[in-house]
DNA sequence: GAGTGGTCTAGACCACTCC
DNA sequence: GAGTGGTCTAGACCACTCA
C-alpha cells in the first residue's frame, strides 16, 4: 500500500509538498485509503450483508499495512454501521436482518413505558410503476420522467393505524419487485431490498414537519379531518452516498412519538 | 494506574475470573477508566468550557499510562462532543460559545436553499419561579413541588414567529438568573448557562409529535387556530447524564422543517 | 524550532468464541 | 487450543500551529 499524495514514512524520496505541480496535494492517511478499499469491496458485493469479512491480520497482509492501520479503518466503518465487530468471532457486514437493528430507521415509539412488545402489521395499498415527478426524480438522482416504483402502505401498531406512507424506488434495480412479493415477505422492507435487490440502506436524512390531515389521510389513519400529523420525508442512501429510496410518510402521534437523540 | 476488577497485564497475581467471590467481576479497560477520570475533571470544573486541557503526554504521565491509552480515551470524549481536538494546538473543552456549534441542538432549518444567513430574534415573554408540576419534577429529577425557573419565549426567524417554547430549569443552580439578565445577553442560552451557571449541556433527548394550535399558540405564532404544529419536548443533560433542562416547544413548520440524520 | 495532535508500526498479552 | 477481536505499550515520524 502506497500513501496517496504523500511519501511513505519509511522512505522519503520525493517530498510532495504543497504547491508541488500546481494540483491540490491532499494528504490522505493510509487508514482512510484502506477504509475506501473496504467500502469498495462492500459496494461491489465481494462481502455481502451478514457475511464474515477476512480477519484484521489477513486484511493487513492483503493491503500491505499493519494490523493497527486496518483496525482503525474498521473502527470507523463500524462506527458508521457498515460493519459489526464481534469479539472472538470476527467482523461482519451489517445487515437489516437482525432483531436489534430492525427499527434503526423508524424512530416512532409508543408513549407508554414500552415494556410491551409491540405487534406491528403492514398493509400494502398500492404497488405500481409510474413516471417520476420532477421532485422525486431530483431527489433520487434520476432523469425526469424515468420510471419509478411507487409503493403505498400503512403500518398498524397494536391494531391501530399509525403510519401511512408512499415509497419511491428507482425502477431499474427494483425491476422485479412485485406486489405479490411484498405481500409474501415477512420482515423489514430494507432486509428484502438487501437480500433480493442488492441494495443496502446505510444512511438516511429526514425532513419533518407538521401537517393537517386531509380527507383521505384522515380516513386511513382513523383521525378527524384536520388532525395534526407528523410528515416525515426520508431519503435513504446506499454505499457511496447514492440515494436509492424516497419515503413520504404521515405519522399519527396520538399514542406515539418520534424520538431523537441530540449529541 | 491500576486496572479495575482485573489484574494488570504486566503481572497476573490473582486472576479474578468470573464468579470469583460472588460479586460481578466487571472488566473495565484502562482507557475507560481514564475517560471517567477526565470526565470527572470536566464535571468538577478543573478544566472549564473553552479551556485547553493538558497535553496527551502530560495526562499519560499524570495517570501513569501510555499516551496511546490517553489518546483512545480522548478519542471517545471527542466523539461525544465533550472535547475538541485541534491539531498543532491541543485539546479543548467543548463550549457552546462557537459559531459552528451554535445550532447543535436546534434542528429547525429553513426550507429554502439556506444560502441566506438567517436573522434570528428572541423575545422573552415570561421568566418566573414556580413549584414544579409532577411531570416536570420527575423529568428533571427533583422533588415534587420544588421550585423551578420557568422561561417562556419566542424565536423569530427572518422576522416571522417560528418557535414558542417553555423552558424549565431547576431552581437551585439557576438561583440568580433574572429576566433582566436574559434580555441583556447576546448569544445562545446554553452559552450563558455554561459561563455563568456552571451548567454545560452535553446531550439531549427529544420527543416529537404533531399537535393542533390552540388559540393562544395560534396568536403568538400567527397561524390559524387548529394549524398543525410540531411539538418538541427536549430534555437536556449535563455531564454524568444529569437532567438539567426541560423544554417544551411548538415549531411552526410552514417555511421550516426539522432535519434529522439517521445512521 | 518547540510543542501539539495525527499516523503508523511491531509486538505482547487479554477476553471471547468455537471446535 | 486455535483463531478472532480488544487492549496496552513504546517508539518513530508526519502535519500543523505559534512564537
Amino acid at each position: 500500500m502506497q500513501r496517496m499524495a504523500a511519501p511513505t514514512h519509511h522512505s522519503s524520496p520525493q517530498p510532495v509538498g504543497p504547491a508541488a505541480g500546481g494540483a491540490a496535494p491532499v494528504f490522505s492517511p493510509l487508514y482512510q485509503q484502506i477504509k475506501a478499499l473496504i467500502t469498495r469491496s462492500l459496494q461491489s458485493g465481494e462481502w455481502k450483508p451478514g457475511e464474515l469479512i477476512p480477519s484484521e491480520a489477513e486484511l493487513a497482509a492483503r493491503y500491505g499495512v499493519s494490523q493497527g492501520t486496518v483496525r482503525k479503518a474498521i473502527d470507523e466503518l463500524a462506527a458508521d454501521n457498515l460493519l459489526m465487530r464481534r469479539q472472538g468471532r470476527g467482523t461482519f457486514v451489517s445487515t437489516h436482518h437482525e432483531e436489534q437493528v430492525k427499527f434503526r430507521f423508524l424512530r416512532l415509539v409508543p408513549d407508554t413505558g414500552s415494556g410491551q412488545a409491540l405487534r406491528m402489521e403492514r398493509q400494502f395499498l398500492e404497488c405500481h410503476r409510474v413516471r417520476a415527478a420532477a421532485d422525486v426524480a431530483s431527489l433520487l438522482g434520476i432523469k425526469n420522467g424515468e420510471m419509478v416504483l411507487e409503493i403505498r402502505r400503512t403500518l398498524h401498531i397494536g391494531g391501530e393505524p399509525v403510519v401511512y406512507e408512499d415509497i419511491y424506488l428507482p425502477g431499474a434495480p427494483f425491476r422485479s419487485l412485485t406486489a405479490e412479493r411484498l405481500e409474501r415477505y415477512r420482515g423489514p422492507l430494507y432486509a428484502l431490498f438487501e437480500s433480493e435487490f442488492g441494495t443496502r440502506m446505510v444512511r438516511a436524512e429526514e425532513k419533518i414537519r407538521a401537517v393537517n390531515a386531509g380527507p383521505q389521510e384522515a380516513e386511513i389513519l382513523k383521525v378527524p379531518v384536520g388532525q395534526a400529523l407528523l410528515s416525515v420525508e426520508r431519503l435513504s442512501f446506499s454505499y457511496g452516498d447514492q440515494p436509492v429510496e424516497l419515503r413520504r410518510g404521515l405519522y399519527s402521534t396520538a399514542r406515539h412519538h418520534y424520538r431523537n437523540t441530540l449529541s
